[in-house]
DNA sequence: GACTGCAATTGATCAATGACAACTATTTTT
DNA sequence: AAAAATAGTTGTCATTGATCAATTGCAGTC
């Protein structure tokens, strides 16, 4: 709705699904021409040594970039892929950040994931053919766009590419495992802690401060994602900064006393 | 401790990872001789449907079998494999059932997943080559065996093999996600109807009935799933009892009402 | 700068579920 | 078969976090 209607043209919705040309997949070398970001390539991404490419050596690497489509970035607001669309692509996150969700039968969201840089998009529309899930810019965001049957096609030639994919997904499912415990027992601090921290190692990952860093998704995003509601977040992010543990200022945080947000998880 | 105690012998733990030799990959043709299930092979194995082998042809099958160990049974309580051991292989299902579980920092332990005949199990240590979780039988059950090196090597030689592992993975990360929204936003009825409904549907899928059948793990166990404690799951039990939507007798559940089960998470 | 709408905070109250405890039933061991 | 251990039920009370409501803060727009 506002999503649509903030832009002058549409971005990546289900509305216009073939709209991106794809690359010709033929065997040209190296360099491609990319109307929204020429010379970006994995080769040069800073990502490439905690996205897909992991464990590709320099000639893999050209070939699976002659794969991945980089489009033009995302606005705040704006859909990578709705729920039901149909699958085509997974997509690996270049810059900003997004959130995954589902809309219940009674109309409200649930949040089921945040992806920040470097971390891969869409997996969960492999086996049905079909995304479950909404997927929607938190703010200006990039995203490398990588059509699922050329990355099934390539990752048979290479094995390396195989090997690293069976990788990111086991490691989808150790995080999914890690919130079923998280959710199945922890309390609203150590929900709110276990999130704080979660963050923080992430934005460590992709050279970006670990003490201090921007929440760009709502208190209700946030709450959704951990089950509770986005008052028992407000409460408890004022709680922790009472305690001096961090300081919060709207989306900024900081992480004042690490090691103490971390003894929240230790009992 | 009374795991290892109440076996004469051990089944395939931690404490000898390289007990059980593994086939030799040779390309000897299919029937392989099978020390405790011999005749036993995915060909004829009436769960290829649902298992690893769909979408795989004939001779792709036999390949799959050559790979796959058939060890003994093993024993209500015995373990797979434990949390912290070294990732060798996957495992399918083929009778019986399974939990996996974390043990907290406290002491205490979180299920993580409870597996049905024809489901893979394991699939949390590709990644890391760590298995994240413990894995137990809660009845006398019997699985396959597949050591993953060979299932990489033998999917890069099967396209159909490599898909259908990657769609088995993808299908995992969607189970998660519906137990995270389950879990952030369900209440305690909610849950275990949810709970009932996929059992039901899983002991369909395998042939069996979807209006009775027995649960093979505690009440403890399914709180610790379900986020609940055991006394809340035994007084839902007796509450969707008290209702007629279901009949519970100990261990065993009969479904009266499947519309009205299904109508509970209806809004 | 005032207006509008969304996001966040804080307070008061309530309800769902957890914790503890006593008791019963079932299974396992001897 | 008896004894012991484990699993399950039910009751009471306590607590966490949800709900409802009022207020403040902030960002974008006219």
């Amino acid at each position: 709705m506002s999503n649509q209607s903030m832009n002058g043209f549409i971005g990546i919705t289900s509305k216009q699904p073939a709209s991106v040309p794809l690359a010709s997949s033929g065997t040209k070398s190296a360099s491609r021409p990319c109307p929204h970001n020429p010379g970006i390539s994995c080769s040069n991404c800073r990502l490439s040594d905690l996205c897909l490419p992991i464990s590709l050596n320099k000639s893999e690497i050209v070939q699976l970039d002659e794969i991945i489509e980089r489009n033009r970035p995302l606005r705040k607001g704006e859909h990578i892929y709705r729920q039901r669309d149909e699958f085509r692509c997974v997509f690996a996150v270049r810059s900003g950040s997004f959130k995954s969700y589902v809309l219940g039968a009674d109309g409200q969201s649930r949040v089921t994931g945040f992806f920040m840089p470097g971390e891969i998009i869409g997996m969960d529309g492999i086996g049905s053919r079909i995304h479950g899930v909404s997927t929607m810019a938190l703010e200006h965001s990039s995203i490398c766009e990588i059509p699922f049957a050329q990355l099934e096609r390539l990752s048979h030639q290479l094995p390396n590419l195989q090997s690293r994919f069976f990788a990111i997904m086991s490691n989808e499912i150790v995080k999914d495992q890690q919130i079923h415990t998280l959710l199945s027992s922890y309390t609203a601090e150590q929900r709110l802690a276990s999130f704080l921290l979660s963050l923080s190692a992430r934005y460590a990952r992709c050279q970006l401060s670990a003490e201090r860093f921007i929440l760009h998704m709502t208190r209700s995003d946030i709450g959704e994602y951990l089950g509770l509601t986005l008052e028992t977040v407000s409460r408890v992010f004022s709680s922790l900064q009472k305690k001096e543990l961090v300081l919060v200022k709207n989306r900024e945080i900081e992480i004042k006393e690490m090691a103490k947000l971390k003894a929240i998880l230790g009992e």
